[in-house]
DNA sequence: TTATTTAACGAAATCGATTTCGAAATTAAC
DNA sequence: GTTAATTTCGAAATCGATTTCGTTAAATAA
């Protein structure tokens, strides 16, 4: 058996679709009596309308789409989270794809959702991601896209990220004033925004502090949530001896894989040499040293892109005007047992 | 400016719709120069067709479904990934919800799915889910179903699992062999079938060994991923003073709430007591001491699932005969320092 | 030259729900 | 008793792509 359509309601109480429709829909020219007969049969069937054809006639889909790099990862899931939360709680169900990090998969990706003909798109960019050419076809198209996280500064539309370079800057800052001198960077690869913004935020909170910026302290770990690149790095750190007392980690992941380095060659966290992280993963409560890291509001961003995402679609679906949001989600310090 | 239409390319080169739909998908009875003439504009055009009208008239959405008890958690997380992988392979799509590990919850999700019309459904249940009259309207109404990791026996459907009782027997077997002689269990909550499997591998370990089972050893953590309940359990054993060599718990988490509360009270592992946990999560691999765990693959249980899903769809559409089918994975174990 | 293919196209129906517009039928007003 | 207003309904168009079926014109066969 077919799923109920309206035609078949319509033919076991012998009227017309049409009137069937208003009865479901709540309009005043429908008898008391029929719009009775219509709810009931509708109820006993569990009819409910194919939202295929709905979505055709209206014009929009009541989905939206979400590229991130990666999910299996505890920041992005956690913006998932929110995201199908705030979107569910509208009424949108969303459509999760991934673009490992690569540019060409990403324009791929874009290119899905827009023939899915989803009504918006969040997005955070790929770390490959530097133009943004690809996007054009989007806003061309008048979809609404909303930047979360990864961000670039080049496309006119809403975001919603941190303020990496002042997150960057409060914990190196904490750093120096716990009496930290000598602190070195493992530094995320050189192209997002973010790796970008930690590094200025943390040379800033050097120099501001009166310490000398010493670019042989600056570690480049070439992927941002890689374990071993912050492994290897420590264990090139210790061989050049140099002296650092600190080291501000791009991310947790290779926040941990430095501990972990640092662990094996007895050096003592946070005595010899302290370590600070960024995202604040649930595993950096629970090893040794408990890692102290900068908090992201993952849910809330999430939730926040999603909300502004869906205003904008309501504003275009009235043909309003409406401006660009910039949204700064607020970040703080955790401080455990690595500083 | 709106989507392009085949109406729009009709008007400009004055012909009629059917004919350009026809030359865009290779209609014989097209001649070549209107042919090429059609697909020249679609293309500078940029056109795509509105797969929400493709969708109606094929009756099929092209999009499927998944609901999992949460997001932000490693396993599942991996298992999207693969179900995302393998889906976009063949042309899908896919819709993501969460039941909070709440029947209810999980009942409106299901709803959900349906009403939006897509073409199948995978479906992890919660802990809270014991009967399964939801799935009757899924079933019902043809859509084809299958269930991974957390399944139920009672549904006829497809389901794509590990062997809880044998990994659990596996683990506990390796303890044994180690020399441990008085094994905890760490138990999720009573409901869930992989709670059950695991304490029945765990009990038939033992007693294939020679070790008397002893309820007083067996530790109920009501949220099988809680660090916290780990955590308080492991204190209660301590305090308890029974004598325990070894724990082997449900999962990482609260393998991790136990490793953390023993180090906390000084008690060396694996000298005193040793751990095992469930899933081999990536912070098992960070933390200290390292964790023994059972390795699942999370990412090739999505896959699979949804290879069985898509098959059953076309099966469905080409009304073929079609059995259910009920994929065992393997698991391994990955021995560490805490054994 | 006439009959028969073949080539090339388009009208119309379909998928299912919605909404405009007009037409009955009934009631109210005068 | 006639006109005006109100109820109640349904035909038809719409959203956009697809496909069946029929038609015309040209090409080939007889």
């Amino acid at each position: 058996m077919n799923p109920i359509t309206l035609k078949d309601i319509a033919f076991e109480l012998n009227i017309s679709v049409t009137t069937v429709s208003k009865a479901l829909k709540g309009y005043p020219d429908v008898s008391k009596t029929t719009r009775k007969a219509v709810i009931d049969l509708a109820k006993k069937l569990n009819f409910s309308p194919n939202s295929v054809a709905v979505n055709l006639r209206a014009q929009q889909t009541k989905t939206i789409g979400v590229i991130i790099p990666t999910i299996v990862h505890q920041f992005f899931s956690k913006i998932i989270d929110g995201i199908i939360e705030e979107a569910e709680k509208q009424g949108y169900l969303v459509i999760t794809l991934q673009s490992n990090e690569n540019l060409k998969l990403e324009t791929k990706q874009l290119n899905l959702l827009m023939q899915k003909r989803v009504d918006g798109i969040l997005l955070s960019l790929s770390n490959e991601t530097q133009h943004c050419e690809h996007l054009n076809v989007i806003l061309q198209n008048d979809i609404p896209i909303v930047l979360f996280d990864k961000i670039s500064k080049v496309i006119n539309c809403s975001k919603v990220k941190i303020d990496d370079k002042k997150a960057a800057y409060d914990a190196v800052t904490f750093l120096i004033q716990k009496g930290y001198k000598r602190i070195a960077h493992f530094r995320g690869s050189l192209n997002p925004q973010n790796s970008i913004d930690r590094f200025i935020g943390y040379k800033k909170a050097l120099i501001d502090n009166g310490i000398p910026f010493d670019p042989s302290l600056v570690f480049l770990c070439n992927n941002n949530d890689d374990f071993n690149d912050g492994y290897a790095n420590a264990q090139k750190l210790i061989n050049e001896k140099t002296n650092v007392d600190a080291i501000f980690a791009i991310t947790d992941l290779i926040a941990v894989g430095i501990i972990k380095c640092l662990n094996e060659n007895k050096v003592k966290i946070p005595e010899e040499i302290a370590v600070f992280g960024f995202s604040d993963w649930f595993m950096s409560s629970v090893i040794t040293p408990t890692l102290s890291s900068v908090k992201q509001p993952g849910f809330e961003m999430g939730r926040k892109a999603t909300e502004i995402l869906l205003e904008e679609i309501k504003n275009t679906n009235n043909n309003k005007e409406y401006s660009f949001q910039d949204i700064v989600l607020p970040t703080s310090l955790v401080i455990r047992n690595s500083t």
